[in-house]
Order: structure tokens, then sequence, then C-alpha cells
DNA sequence: GTGGTCTAGACCACA
DNA sequence: GTGGTCTAGACCACA
């Protein structure tokens, strides 16, 4: 499971989105797996029952998850849904790595900067 | 020039700064040059004077530009303002691989986007 | 025998009490004929045999089946009770028309869209 | 302007997004246009800004408006996006025929409900 | 002024 | 128990 920062100034309705569909991309969730609860996970990150909800409300829009009232959410077998968001991730980091080329910053030092980022994350 | 896209969510003022820090990267101004007035910028772009003016404070106080009472404001020669510029570059860079990062997509993946961006420059 | 989709956003039970409405008027079941046991249906569908109690208790109320103590359930042979079923699919589509033209579709388009569906039955 | 019925069981939110929905559909609003902003719609309807505030929020997701932070939110000029909630309200009614024709309702009966319904609001 | 996020808490339908 | 909607009200960034 993944942890909110809620320091970071990102939406802490993103950081779920995010972690979900981060998870999903890791294999650690799969279609049809049941999500946890709106209340449950609420519980778990000490956040509010609502902002959950949110988060919930847009992974079922963009086809990631869906709900069913009574019984739950769960993992869609959707895989456009999920590929489209990571089409998106790369076209946002595209744009990202041509305004750093733009102000003069070279490859070398960008692929660095990944490098820096990603081993960070293994010493997790 | 450049142009603002209201659309993209990302602030005005950020958009008009991050506009003149590339122009300059480019090499459309330089050192000396006259900026636009605050008054006919935000007529050009039919946004808020306030907002223009919030940008040149920006540009300011990063040592890009620089004010002169009753003439106008003027691009800088300020070399240290040019690192300035590539600190705030990479830290944006920074940002956007986490956010990469936390959707799953890989190190190696965002290492190949960036030599397919930087081979096509070559190209031209 | 019909299937669940739990994606539809529909209620479980209006499905249950849709699909066997419309085999009943499809001819698929007929006036006499046993209803699968409440704990059998819930099974098979995997879902709360108290939302399959639900379903055959709306059908019971709208006379399409019966129940006898220690038996099971029956299909009714109760005529009064396809008066009913017309009486639902008329208001169910009346609520399809009100959400079609709250869009903005036109009565005109609505007519063509009736008579392709019901062309094309003919061809069958 | 569209107006709200309180009592009709649709959801205020989902009620206000069609509205605009059909406004565009009719005209009343273009590509480009301001809408009334989320606090004034809120006293208007006498809602919580929360819920116009959600409509907003769907609107934007679909692509039929986009926000601008501390400016207010505009008729995007997204057509295909217009067209794509069209598409999806015509699958909606086909469905809802094809219901309908499944239990037994002729086509002449449901020009009939569709052309009373219309003729409806010509009264209005 | 504008939109965006979040908490707190109520109430509903459905399983 | 589950998700969904809504109100009330606070606080934030941005123009």
């Amino acid at each position: 499971m993944f942890v909110l920062d809620l320091k970071s100034g990102v939406p802490i309705c993103d950081q779920i989105v995010n972690g979900f569909i981060k998870m999903k991309a890791l294999g650690l969730i799969s279609a049809g797996d049941q999500m946890p609860s709106v209340r449950s996970l609420a519980l778990k990150f000490s956040v509010n029952p609502n902002t959950v909800q949110k988060a919930y409300a847009i992974l079922e829009s963009g086809g990631i998850i869906y709900s069913v009232k009574g019984r739950g959410s769960f993992v869609s077998d959707d895989e456009s849904a999920h590929s489209a968001v990571l089409d998106r991730a790369r076209s946002d980091f595209k744009a990202a790595v041509s305004a750093a080329r733009d102000l003069g910053l070279g490859s070398l030092e960008l692929n660095k900067i990944i490098n820096d980022i990603y081993k960070e994350e293994e010493k997790c």
C-alpha cells in the first residue's frame, strides 16, 4: 500500500488516485480485485471519507475502477483505460523534457536527475 | 512571442514568467532589451494587469529583468540570474520525474523519452 | 438465462426482476414453470440471497410469480400481471425519453431511432 | 436558463450537468462563453456551492467546459466532447428502445409516448 | 472577486 | 455493511 504525504502540497485526493494507478501498474492490484471500502480507507489514512470518495469517483470516471452500490468498488478490467492514463503521463513527461531542453538543460543532466530520483526510491 | 494557454491549468502568471525565461534562453531577447510595458502586455494577452505585474515582480526578484522608475523594465545582464533559471528548470523537471514515477513509469522508459527528444533536435 | 452486469450501475435486484420479465415476454418461461430457488440463483449469480429474495418479492407483488410454502416459486398465469409489466415498461421508456430530451435530442431523431430498431427486427 | 426539480429524485448535480449540456445543444451557450460563477449559480438555485462545484467538475472532466483559477469557467470549444455526450445519450436511448421492444411494446406506441412528452414541453 | 480542496456530519438506496 | 449525494463552512491559490 502507498503512503500519503500531507505536507507535499499535492491534493490528498490526487495522491490516492495516483497511488492506485501505480499499484495497478506494479501489479499489486488486478482486474476484479475489490478496492478497500471508502470508509475503511478514510480511517486508515485519517482523512475525510469525502476525500476518498472523490478519489474513487475520479478513478471510476477514468474507467480504472467501477462501483456497485451496497457491494463495494472493484478494479476494472478495462485495460485501455489504464493505458490511457499512462499515455497521458508519458505526454506530460515529454512536455517537461521539451521545456527543460528549451531552457538549456542537457540530456545527460536530465538522465542523471532521473537516476538520482529512482535510486532514492530503492532505499525506501 | 509566446502564447498563453488558459485551458492548460497552469497559472497565467507562471506562463508569463516561463515565457520570458524561455525567450531569453532561446536568444529572442537579450540583456538590455526593453520589456513590453505591463499595460500593453496585459492588453495583448487580455489578462489582468495585476497578473502581468506579478509575473514581472517574479522575474525581477529572480534577476532576469530589472525596472527603472519612469522608464520601464529591461532584460538584465546578470549572469547569476542564468543559473537561477537553470535551478528552477531543474526543480520543475524533478517534479515531472516524480509525477511520472508515481504513475508507474520506469526510469528506463523516461531515459528513452529524453534521448528520443534530444536526438530529434540534432536533426533540426 | 440472462446475465447480470455489475458494472452497469443498475441495481442487481432490478436486473433480476427485469431479467425474468423479459424471459417471460420472450416465452423462455411460461405459466406454471418453477422458478429457480432463491439460494441456487444467489449461488449462480454470486450475489447476496437477500437480493434475490427481494427480486422475487417484487415479482410476486407484481403478480408475475407466486410462491408456495415448502415448494418454491412458480410463474403465474395471471393475465393482469402482463399489463402490469407493460405499464412498467412504458414508465421505464418514458424516463428514457425524458433523459434523452434533457440532453437535447429532438423528437424526430428519437422517432427515427425507434423505427430503425424495429425495422431491423423485421429482417430477422 | 434551466430549472431544477428538487423532488424529481434526479441528483441536483446531474440536473445541472444536463442543463448546461442541453443549453449548449440548443445554442443558448457557445464555445468561449463564460459560465456563471460557482457561487452565483449556487445562490440562484439555492443549493450548496459544493454541489455546483461538483457539476462543473463533471462538465470539465468531460471536456464540456474548462476552468481558470481566479477568472472563472468557460464553455470549451472541444466539439468532440459535446458530441461524445450526445453519442452516449443516443446509445442509452437505443438500449431503452430495445428493452421496450423485448417486453412487447410496439413502435407506434413508443412513437406516441415520445410525441406526448415533447408536446408537454411545448406548453411550458 | 474566481475556482479548488478538505473536514464534519447527515441521509439515502442498495446488499 | 456498501457507495452516493448533499449541506455547512473553512481555507487556499490565483486574478
